[in-house]
DNA sequence: GCGGACTCAATTAT
DNA sequence: CATAATTGAGTCCG
């Protein structure tokens, strides 16, 4: 789509932050806006800052239509970035301004060169328009760097490649997608990698590589620099790889803690600071949620004392100070649940108030940042200080019924909350953590175990390994890689421990989960901790009830399960075989194989899962386990998370089809039995059953 | 079991 | 176009 309005108005908007030169100013044309995804927030800015903002070159201009895009899309105030304005399916302005490559991360290779889309702006509400490469068209253009790919393109029928457009400018779906695409591509390179270790110890990082190879693929999105928010990047959001920041623009540098925007073709050097990681490198004061004092970059781990220097990210935060412009702030910290490892919240915007010069610890003199938070944005950073208080027993959590629903039923206690209304608790159930079962599931009887003392990802004498069509399903880190048709876990048949990694939905809650009111939707569930996707999270306890029961008796049952008549046919969470070119795309599925079908009603008895309620976008999907109780094969319904869910998110998962809705009367029945969805999303379906 | 030293990385600005 | 600068995430060792 090169030329499209997308490009022509991301070109207009870099332009004028980048080329400040004084009188070619178009004050008049340039409002305030905060939502402009280039510029700092104009409204809150003194009049020095002002002058900063309305230069607008004339040069860039390709038409006088074009004079209406900065207006019409500062005051659409456009959340994803999309144009409000203009013929959408237009055609594409061949006038558009040439890229000034200074400002654009180099242009990358697609593997498989897109199809021309008819629209892909304009639809404000639409799904994210992506194009598979069927390669049927003759209007596919092919560069010489395919060939590697020419061989196999059959394979790579579902591999989905971002336009140019899409990858200069996101949107909430294009960031979900390759942040959905990174971690499945690094879940599986983890995989290939950890199996491989009995034989040699190989110290790859599967992050860089997986952040790697989406680079190339042109896997990507905002890769417009830009100040202020990133379509697509919510505050809160929260990362566990460097890359994946990378991969959305979030913060542009791999390793370096400060992303800056230089002003090329300025005679004076005036870089901008765009957005900093701050991750205890240096002695950075990160305690206050709403105030941060960040240390300037180098001079740490050199052998003799060393000043830091006033320039590169240093100096852009110096300029930044001066301009006033706001600061994307990511605070990394310690994981606690993988404590080697660390997790990056994306903390909204903050601008410099002060600087100044201090001598560090080492010696050298460092510089001081004193950023301070802007005042009215959503928590991300406070939640997690407010957790962190619950959970060692200061502070009051404000509505809290009980401390454990589960009564001790779980290895963690399950909170139970209510801050909305005067509801004092969900009807009365019995707690009970997994699913019960008052006959055996099939009339078959296997003996599924394995004989390992200890199951060993890539030893394919482990039949439970085999089960799993060769692969251990999930990590050291206990995520699961891929969604397959049915997993297999290990059982008390296996001489293997009960801390086998292939028995993780059997271990229990491993993250401190709370009950709470919704203000519209009945209860609800959701977790203090952070959440990486392809965690486990609960299984669906209750009763395994026989359906044709159940209709007969007409009593109503809110809280079925029924695998017979879910669907999760839309949700695509699999890593693309054809991205590490593995020839594997029949085994790569992601239907469901159900031996026989399963209804599980946690009306009277059940766990926090029935407690979910339904979304249209959920973050959690469900996949059918096996493994064995006394001598026989079991099937459970384990939850896991499609990404990652920052603490204090509502966990959701979709209902598709089922005539199952949430115990409340969140819902309204409609006429022909579908239930009025109150999910939210974007892509809402409107109902459900 | 933890912290420090050391090592290997990918990307981008220069 | 090569190179320097950046520091996350491992490993190793005391």
């Amino acid at each position: 789509m090169e030329g499209g309005l997308g490009q022509s108005y991301s070109e207009a908007n870099k332009s004028r932050v980048l080329d400040v030169k004084p009188l070619r100013c178009w004050a008049p044309v340039f409002p305030k806006s905060p939502q402009s995804p280039l510029l700092p927030n104009s409204a809150s800015l003194g009049s020095s800052q002002l002058a900063f903002n309305a230069f607008y070159p004339s040069t860039v201009l390709p038409g006088s239509d074009e004079l209406n895009h900065p207006a019409a899309a500062a005051n659409g105030g456009s959340q994803n970035g999309f144009f409000p304005f203009g013929n959408p399916g237009g055609p594409p302005s061949a006038a558009a301004p040439a890229p000034i490559r200074s400002y654009k991360s180099s242009e990358p290779t697609p593997a498989v060169v897109t199809q021309d889309h008819g629209a892909s702006n304009g639809d404000v509400g639409g799904s994210l328009q992506i194009d598979r490469s069927d390669n049927a068209s003759g209007s596919v253009k092919r560069k010489r760097t395919v060939l590697s790919f020419d061989g196999k393109s059959e394979s790579r029928k579902n591999l989905v490649c971002l336009d140019t457009s899409q990858r200069e400018e996101g949107s909430a779906e294009i960031v979900e997608y390759v942040r959905m695409m990174f971690d499945a591509v690094r879940r599986r390179l983890s995989q290939l990698e950890e199996a491989k270790e009995a034989l040699i110890s190989l110290k790859k990082r599967p992050d860089l590589k997986a952040g790697s190879i989406l680079m190339s693929k042109g896997i990507r999105t905002n890769m417009i620099k830009r100040t202020g928010t990133v379509p697509g990047v919510e505050i809160g959001d929260i990362f566990f790889f460097r890359m994946e920041m990378c991969l959305v623009g979030l913060h542009g540098p791999c390793m370096a803690g400060i992303d800056y925007l230089t002003c090329k073709g300025n005679s004076e050097d005036e870089p901008l600071a765009l957005s900093i990681v701050s991750s205890g490198v240096y002695d950075d004061e990160a305690e206050d949620k709403d105030v941060l004092i960040y240390t300037g970059q180098g001079g740490v781990r050199k052998k003799q004392v060393v000043d830091q220097k006033l320039e590169k990210g240093n100096l852009a935060l110096e300029r930044s100070l001066q301009r006033a412009n706001e600061i994307r702030v990511i605070r990394g910290m310690k994981d606690l649940m993988n404590p080697s490892a660390k997790v990056y919240v994306y903390d909204g915007l903050y601008k410099v108030q002060e600087s100044w010069t201090e001598k560090g610890r080492t010696g050298g003199n460092i510089f001081k940042y004193k950023l301070v938070r802007i005042a009215h944005q959503p928590s991300a950073f406070s939640i997690w200080k407010s957790v962190e208080k619950w959970k060692h027993g200061f502070g009051s959590r404000v509505g809290l019924i009980l401390p454990d629903l589960a009564s001790g039923a779980e290895n963690l206690p399950v909170s139970l909350v209510n801050d909305v209304d005067n509801d004092r608790g969900p009807s009365y159930f019995t707690y009970f953590p997994s699913v019960k079962y008052s006959k055996p599931y099939t009339s078959t009887t296997l003996r599924l175990g394995c004989n390992c003392h200890t199951c060993t990802p890539g030893d394919l004498n482990c039949c439970c390994i085999r089960k799993n069509d060769g692969d251990f399903p999930y990590l050291a880190s206990g995520v699961l890689v891929s969604r397959r048709p049915m997993l297999y876990e290990c059982s008390p048949l296996c001489p293997c421990f009960p801390n086998c990694k292939n028995r993780v939905s059997q271990t229990g809650l491993k993250f401190h989960l709370e009950v709470f009111k919704t203000t519209d939707r009945g209860w609800g569930l959701r977790s203090w901790d952070p959440i990486r996707a392809g965690a486990f999270i609960c299984e669906y306890a209750g009763e395994v009830v026989d359906k044709l029961n159940l209709k007969r008796k007409s009593e109503r049952d809110d809280y079925i399960f029924d695998t017979g008549q879910h669907n999760q046919n839309s949700l695509k969470w699999n890593y693309e075989p054809a991205l590490l070119d593995e020839e594997k795309s029949g085994e790569c599925t992601e239907d469901y194989e159900i031996p026989v079908p399963l209804t599980i009603s946690a009306k009277k008895i059940g766990n926090v899962a029935r407690f979910m309620n339904h979304s249209c976008n959920p973050n959690i999907f469900w996949q059918p386990v096996m493994y064995e109780h006394n001598s026989e094969p079991f099937l459970h319904i384990a939850f896991f998370a499609i990404k990652n869910i920052p603490p204090m998110t509502e966990l959701t998962f979709d209902y598709g089809i089922t005539p199952m809705v949430s115990h409340q009367a969140h819902v309204s029945d409609t006429a022909d039995g579908k239930k009025k969805c109150l999910c939210k999303s974007a892509n809402c379906r409107g109902y459900f059953r």
